[in-house]
DNA sequence: CCACCATAGTACGGTCGCCGATGTATAAGC
DNA sequence: GCTTATACATCGGCGACCGTACTATGGTGG
């Protein structure tokens, strides 16, 4: 899994929302680093779908703009600690290697 | 950076290998995770050292076969711990999203 | 003795996720 | 009334990865 795909699905966890706040809230738990642009966002949203990972909970349509809401599935919850269990044996491994890293920049 | 790529400059951190021992390395370093195939294996030091991130250090031949080893720069090793530094906060995004994740199975 | 396997590297083609770009549509702001 | 922000769709291209096949050598097993 990369990266843009597991901060769509951290941002799913606590409650269904649609892709541009989707978007938003990638951004927001990767401090900023992950701007998910139109391309990404929709594709990974569709092919998650197609996955059994997201699925689509409801449409609305405020002020005109439909908006299309996503639910993350159990599917979706297992891959993500899956992949963030991953992350922690690569993380462990540079520790092991290269020695502890730097403190981080306090959020 | 995908993951193949990081434990092949990890794997390159202490001392200078030639591929096949890199590969070895890395999946060492994975817990068995990471099985680099030839086509992943070349292909990435062949980019890398174009990259500057590792050069060619000395090229031997034992019994026949020829070995070309191969040693990180420092570009490198900045390189890695960039990237070990995203995967940290990559990780402190899903423990403050999802909670804690469960322990490691001793290695 | 011959097949197989591990070591070691080269080469090629395909796939998949990401990303930029473009287009649609509406509502708000200047 | 033109631009900006919101919201989504689609298309094409790229790059990293990966499978596969090939060359080559030396050791092991049937």
């Amino acid at each position: 899994m990369r990266e843009p795909t597991y901060f769509i699905l951290l941002a799913l966890h606590a409650e269904p929302l649609h892709g541009y706040a989707v978007a938003s809230r990638a951004k927001e738990l990767s401090d900023g680093r992950v701007e998910l642009t139109a391309g990404t966002l929709y594709g990974a949203l569709d092919r998650l779908v197609d996955e059994g990972q997201l699925v689509v909970d409801r449409e609305e349509k405020v002020n005109g703009r439909k908006r299309r809401y996503y639910r993350i599935t159990e599917a979706g919850e297992h891959a993500t600690q899956a992949e963030a269990l991953r992350l922690r044996q690569a993380l462990e491994a540079a520790a092991a290697t290269i020695g502890p890293l730097p403190k981080a920049a306090t959020a």
